[in-house]
DNA sequence: TATGAATGAGGTTTCATTCAT
DNA sequence: TATGAATGAAACCTCATTCAT
């Protein structure tokens, strides 16, 4: 890959995210569970990283990659925006039924990243993530000016907000369905792309 | 008030706010520091609270609460929807200007509420929470309708979807300043209001 | 009485029996707890005595003084050495049917005495303690030899181990009656008796 | 053996025993101390066990077995009944001459049976205790009606009793030497003997 | 290289004692 | 005199990290 990691590496950080999407907190994760998730003993974690910080931060940093690799491929492979953009809420959705993605450690306000300080050492996997992140945004404006549904006459900066927003309540819905227990997702996922054109056609 | 606290009590609350605020973070900060900062002794601590978990959970809801209900009656105080509005995008500016305030952790996409489970427990405060939260939303888009700048055509739904979603680009711009080099607080400002409107009317 | 207590102080005394007589460990038993069982403050504890050892020690040896003292009264009572004999096992018996009893303590072979080092200061209760129960044994003693029950020809070590087998005997039943499930509270006072006349005759 | 432990929890009983064996308090041992007595870390003692309630419980209930089935096999050894109870009061003597060693804990009037809760839990252990100390009983009694000194015509609680009244003063004998200045260990052990023929024959 | 037993620093919590009222 | 709020020393226990195997 971009970045290399040993097959024992990825093993532990597989072993981390099952954690972390059984509902673990990354603070309150320990050493040893992680080990037991990863198939391995407690004092080969330390062969590999040098320390749990390190671990839970790379891990994070891996999977979100991972994950929002596979999501750009997933929307590419889609004709059109509408769809693309259908494609995109329903792995929210997916994300934020686990009861707790990585994703949605991302998603939420930027939240990991000032949360978790110990990321900040992390530069080169974070600029990779921004980057991926940039790129599915990207290639969703873009298709949406080749379609017409999308203006360009707006700014950048404004056409992100607006992609932004609609995602942003997409997904405090896919993330406290009790919140909206009227809702039905067809009815969520309309009005996010309803949304998104009103805002950018 | 509501739920009436001692005044040591809030003086605990203060001292953990002050410490959130400074950036701590609320799975790792100590007894100690919290006592320290509240200007009491640690074991004063334990004669009103049960557990270090039950003072950080009741300290963030109280405090949301305390901050939330300032929001409203700021923007209750302005004329137009345009500077009620306003008037919420530089609460939150100020709000993330905070290395860590404790909105900022409301607002990241529930993070909290899922996040913290111990908050859980606080059935009534959080039920509080949710009440003025929904209060604000509602008498903006109340006040949108009375000056016509608002449709009401849409569902109530939508509505909060659109609401939210300039709110949260608007957040997510406010908390990572970094991301977006070019862009100043007045433009953020007026892309979040176009949304906005967009959106509504 | 040979040693004053004010009214407070046997207050507090017979708060702390109530809780040992609940079964109440004297080792984990709460400043606390006792103030409250005395039906006072816990501040007024330390006006009294100056630490809890202190409250604890001299509230054993009050206790155990009052116990024996009237032990010797009701079997001063009786007229032949059998009544006062059956009187003085019931009297074990009570004092073991309490879950934990004063009495129990001292009984059990010496057990309060090396246990509970800060008992060693209080050398004036501990005197007198040991004379009282030395007025019961002397008691029984010389009234079987009136009686003609008991000899007399062997040394007064000899009887004195004679009587405190017979009563060792009963007290290990009293204090563990799931240990003799077939055996009648009659049938083991009987024995007790026999026990003692067998040796001393 | 009959219940298996590391090699490391054994040198944890032994550590704690050898504090009680110094006159330290078992209600207020500390785990510092345990661990420091076995020489290892604190930290270790809870790889083996759970609490410190459970190392206390286990330890004094692993050590009582040991010295109650050790003085079974010096008992059988002897020939006759007067030295096999000669051998049992001399280990008695042993005992006590312990500040507090872990068997005047259990003759202490059953003192540690209801006096230590935790006990309750340890069934297995407990149960092995008794058997082995009815293991002695029976020998003695089985014996002394072989060597016709003990007439069997009592019941077998009758001859507990008297067995349990024999062993008890010479106990309190041995636990508190110094209510008895004029007494030598001779005549101790003399009166204790003659108690018994007395009681069973 | 992989392990997990051992460790002790560090955190939470308890509770005897003080002292201002 | 009586109180109980406040305190912090001290104890239990956890768990990241080390290191001998």
């Amino acid at each position: 890959m971009e970045i290399g990691y040993a097959e024992k590496e990825i093993a532990i950080f597989n072993g981390l995210i099952k954690l972390l999407r059984r509902g673990a907190n990354p603070y309150q994760v320990k050493v040893q569970d992680i080990a037991e998730a990863a198939g391995i003993g407690k004092g080969t974690v330390y062969e590999y990283f040098a320390s749990k910080e390190e671990v839970i931060s790379k891990a994070i940093l891996y999977q979100l990659n991972l994950e929002v690799k596979a999501a750009f491929r997933r929307i590419a492979r889609e004709e059109s925006l509408r769809e693309k953009f259908s494609v995109l809420l329903d792995l929210i959705l997916e994300w934020f039924s686990d009861n707790r993605s990585t994703v949605n450690l991302l998603l939420s306000g930027g939240g990991l990243h000032n949360f978790y300080t110990f990321l900040q050492e992390e530069q080169q996997e974070l600029a990779l993530l921004k980057e991926n992140v940039l790129r599915i945004i990207t290639h969703l404006l873009e298709h949406g000016r080749m379609e017409n549904v999308i203006s360009g006459r707006e700014s950048f900066y404004y056409q992100l907000m607006a992609l932004q927003g609609a995602l942003a309540g997409f997904s405090h819905f896919a993330g406290q369905r009790d919140l909206y227990p009227g809702v039905t997702v067809e009815e969520a996922k309309n009005v996010a792309y309803r949304l998104l054109l009103r805002a950018l056609n």
